[in-house]
DNA sequence: CTTGACCATCACATTTATGTGAACGTTTGA
DNA sequence: TCAAACGTTCACATAAATGTGATGGTCAAG
């Protein structure tokens, strides 16, 4: 497929697509007329670099652990380096951290909506 | 305490919290020669706001949950508008999906780095 | 009184992930 | 063949979170 399709499966704007391509997060084919090709796993792809970007990893991480979650599973192997490893370990644990500060966030807000909730539903006119 | 010390208590620059106040997300008072004074509570506050941030809340929303997430606690009521809990709802929602990208992730990076931890344990010279 | 360590404001720089538009080639269908 | 829809590159723009430096006020200790 070409970048509008892509971009319409992902819904990342083309000019997204070009970037993250840029970056090196995805490398697609061109073809004869220099148009991009992109196969179907690049729809798959580029939704999770969307996750990761919006869990606030930045591209250069990105770059760095895609290889190890893409293998079609079950063919991962040491093509990593230890220094690979490594990143990616620690890439893990602060990507732990960061879970366990926004579970206690959302935790919050929810116990404070509920809270509110509880409240509301005590007050006068509340049975009218 | 003034600007020097929260610095130095919460790791964020001078600049940075001078930023959080034009941001609107801290309001120090300022004494008699306009230095900022801060009481102690904003060591916490900042640390949450920062905590925020690095789950990937633009300052704009942290702004709006934060009158949410820093009352003296058993002191929250409604002084919060209809609005005001949507969205906090509808933020509390987006970071649970959030949550939920970013602990798939974690998860593959951990199969993957334990896959290949025991690859490296079957190798041949491993036993050296 | 001066020096050094603070504080203040203002302004300009930078990085990252995006948007927008110009100028121009390609493909496709009426 | 002509227009619409799509592709290309290049370049400039922006918002967010920070850094950096200039210029100057305040204050405590020597």
């Amino acid at each position: 497929m070409r970048i509008g399709e892509l971009s319409r499966l992902t819904g990342a704007s083309r000019r997204l697509l070009r970037y993250y391509e840029e970056q090196g997060l995805i490398v697609p084919d061109r073809g004869a007329n220099g148009y991009r090709e992109y196969d179907d796993r690049y729809v798959d792809r580029v939704n999770q670099i969307r996750g990761l970007l919006d869990a606030g990893l930045p591209t250069r991480i990105i770059k760095q652990i895609l290889p190890c979650l893409d293998k079609p599973r079950s063919i991962h192997f040491p093509d990593a380096t230890p220094e690979m490893l490594a990143l990616l370990a620690s890439e893990r644990d602060r990507l732990t951290e960061r879970i366990d500060v926004l579970i206690r966030n959302r935790d919050a807000m929810s116990e404070y909506l509920t809270e509110v909730a509880r409240c509301r539903a005590l007050e006068p006119g509340s049975s009218h």
